[in-house]
RNA sequence: CGGGCCGUAGUAUACCGGUAGUACGCCUGUUUUGGGAACAGGUAGACCGGGUUCGAUUCCCGGCGGCCCGACCA
């Protein structure tokens, strides 16, 4: 794996300097795993029904996934753009969805009276940039892409960070001069997403799902994560991985990719959608490109989505145990949580010493420096759920002897029950 | 948008037609420190509006808000 640079993310955190509180208990009319977790451990905090702030920890989160995604769009040619959320009435009704589409957030300014929706999409936007570009067909395809806030007024929030008003979106838009080419971009994009859906936990029981390609194509493709958490209900194929959307069960009663007729139906939740737009907003906003003949055709789309503030909602419906939260790896808040059991001055000498070796070698640590009792700070650790727990305290520092690097601390993986006694360079490589 | 459940300190809860008790948290102090420590003292609360009543946090009506089921969700 390559090595993620986020800047501007302090690498390190003493515990005592984070501004929020962990909880015994999480609300009581909270019932969504991933909104109780989350919330127990200070991850997010709600503001109103399906609206939520990312807190420090949970940021943390969401950089890692955007990083993660941005690092395979870019790998197949995107290029990142960010696109305003405030826009106008006019490009809505040039695509007749001001009034269709339901979930359209739109407001009338006091002032000027003029009209405008929240984007809860961006091919109003996108569109007429691209084409304000004047390109040639020298100059497709084209691929951008944007990780920003989406609006949805949705008639029932629900289930946590799983279905909210508001709520980041990584959305991709690619034009193409042909159908042919719009076919080759959509299988390389199908496939940097499951690279992702892979990266941040979800590889085993995330699934191409067929479904309805509304008026433009027999199909588009969801990705569709099994969960109990999850909303949609698809059929799956054990054969080739792939199902079929609920919707779209009655006209296709088999496995698309190799006809098997039995079906499993599983819950999921859809953290991503790949989809051919092909001319519909192309001739909307008349989008076009000459040829070699000077001839103009309408550009074919396609967009591609990834919802961030869902699919972290979703690791933690996937990686959880009676105690908190599982943070696979890639998408933890911090590879390591140090925990300093004491306040003998030996013990936090030593403890410091470690967190500065860690800090030195970039490997990005909770450090749990704070006055409490054991009990607490271990449930704090296993609520959080960073992957590693570095245990420094008097029985360990009767182990330490000679320099530094040889002392022996305690390690203990948060999937895992047991605890090992390693040398302190050993934790130089977690989270590498 | 239809249906259901529910709104009491920061959180979780209790009681009550006569203005609220407990636990955790938080603050001060002392003692503690390997699985949510102990003691002492302190802090903090009835969603909003209307009605009934001598009196409403409690009963009634309306609103607002939260969660759940359903519908909706290229």
């Amino acid at each position: 794996m390559e090595e993620i640079v986020v800047f501007g993310t302090i690498l390190t955190m003493r515990q005592t300097e984070l501004f929020t509180r962990t909880r015994k208990e999480a609300p009581k009319d909270e019932v969504s795993v991933n909104a109780r977790l989350l919330m127990r451990a200070g991850f997010v905090n709600k503001l109103m029904a399906g609206v939520y702030s990312l807190l420090p920890l949970g940021l943390r989160v969401h950089q890692k996934i955007e990083n993660i995604i941005r690092r395979e769009m870019d790998a197949i040619g995107g290029q990142e753009l960010l696109m305003p959320t405030l826009q106008p009435k006019a490009n809505w009704d040039k695509t007749d969805r001001w009034e269709t589409y339901d979930s359209l957030f739109r407001f009338t300014s006091h002032y000027t009276k003029n009209e405008y929706a929240l984007g809860p999409t961006h091919e109003e936007v996108v569109t007429p940039l691209v084409q304000d570009q004047n390109l040639s067909y020298k100059d497709f395809p084209v691929y951008v892409y944007q990780i920003q806030t989406k609006f949805r007024d949705e008639p029932r929030a629900k289930s946590g960070l799983l279905r909210g008003r508001e709520f980041s979106m990584k959305d991709l838009y690619s034009f193409h001069t042909n159908e042919k080419d719009l076919e080759k971009y959509y299988e390389k994009a199908r496939d940097a997403y499951f690279k992702i859906f892979k990266e941040v936990g979800l590889g085993d029981v995330t699934y191409l799902t067929f479904a309805s390609g509304g008026s433009f194509s027999k199909y588009s493709h969801e990705f569709q994560t099994v969960t109990d958490a999850g909303e949609d209900i698809i059929y799956l194929c054990n054969k080739c991985k792939v199902a079929v959307n609920k919707e779209i069960i009655h006209e296709q009663k088999d496995c698309p990719e190799c006809g098997e007729k039995k079906l499993k139906e599983e819950k999921a939740v859809e953290v991503g959608n790949i989809f051919k737009l092909k001319t519909k907003y192309s001739s909307a906003f008349g989008l076009k490109f000459k040829d070699e003949k000077g001839k103009e055709g309408d550009v074919i789309m396609g967009c591609y989505g990834i919802g961030l503030t869902r699919l972290l909602g979703t690791v933690v419906e996937a990686h959880y145990d009676k105690d908190g939260m599982i943070w696979p790896e890639a998408v933890a808040p911090f590879a390591v949580h140090l925990i300093r059991l004491g306040i003998d001055s030996k013990v936090v000498k030593f403890a410091d010493d470690v967190y500065k070796k860690l800090e030195k070698n970039n490997v990005e640590v909770l450090y749990d420096d704070r006055d409490a009792s054991a009990g607490e700070k271990f449930a704090d650790s296993d609520l959080i759920g960073i992957p590693y727990r570095v245990v420094v305290s008097e029985k360990t520092l009767r182990q330490a002897q000679g320099k530094l690097e040889k002392k022996k601390v305690e390690l203990k993986k948060r999937s895992e029950k047991k605890e090992k006694l390693v040398g302190v360079d050993e934790l130089m490589k977690l989270g590498a």
